[in-house]
DNA sequence: CTTGACCTTGACGCTGGCGGCAGGGTTGGA
DNA sequence: TCCAACCCTGCCGCCAGCGTCAAGGTCAAG
């Protein structure tokens, strides 16, 4: 399989194999012409990496699973440094999801404030009130 | 006010402010010396921004709150375009949100399925098979 | 032989959020 | 008078994951 194949197989572009290739994830065989080729496991290897990309891994914590990357999934017996990297990346996915959600939460809290300051009064100054009594929640409470 | 200062009380640098400003995120008066000079009301805005951008927002995301910002928190004169826009920000972070869940749920799949790989065989012939068995919730399957 | 679709390496560009340095001006205190 | 501690603008660097030329070589088809 070339380079251009896998892409299409994989989803991904001979521009991000090529690179990945430099980050040492992948590996390929030259033909006589120099062209890269692959085989089977290449495709299942590739949509592996890129699968851990989506989830918010960086090409340097990709590099411990290559071991299990070969055979199907990520699933195979991993390294102990595969699974703690693992998990922190897990933390931190959990964590921005937590402020994201957060902020979400104090928007649609400022939404209501504002739709109900502007049932109650027009000019805003009612509204500034109630806007205030959500302050306590909202982004100014998280200058940490 | 001068810019050290606020980048003091805010928690952030000198550095970080001018890039704001040079955003459009927050703006400055001058002194005669040319010195950026803030009030009060800069130092909440700061650490509103602060707080969306740990949030995971971009600086183009804060944009629109802008107006929310200056007085206390994100509770603004309710105008219909500030609603909105207001809402549109909600739908993105949800989109987010929901993105970096999915990400996450995948990941732990993965572990779960690992741990169990490691638990069942140690070889790893068997545990390619439970591995196998999780990989529909895996990251393999996860090749759009 | 030519065309056109593939492939090669190399190198610069882009986005985001600053850090850091260069090369200055200003101000207050010893 | 001189230093230290501020401030200014401007610009390059960095990380990450590629995109996008540029300038070619290769190969099958017409």
């Amino acid at each position: 399989m070339l380079i251009g194949e896998l892409a299409r197989v994989t989803g991904s572009t001979a521009r991000a194999l090529r690179h990945y290739e430099q980050a040492g994830l992948i590996g390929s065989s030259r033909a006589a012409n120099g062209y890269r080729e692959y085989d089977e496991s290449a495709a299942v290897r590739v949509r592996n990496i890129r699968a851990l990309l989506a989830a918010g891994f960086t090409l340097e914590d990709v590099r411990p699973f290559l071991g299990c990357l070969d055979h199907d999934v990520l699933a195979a017996p991993p390294s102990a440094a595969a699974l703690r990297i693992a998990r922190e990346r897990l933390a931190v996915l959990e964590r921005r999801i937590e402020a994201q959600s957060a902020a979400r939460d104090r928007l649609v809290a400022a939404l209501a404030a504002a739709e109900k300051a502007r049932a109650g009064a027009g000019t805003g100054a009612a509204g500034a009130g109630a806007a205030r009594a959500g302050a306590g929640t909202g982004p100014a409470a998280a200058g940490s």
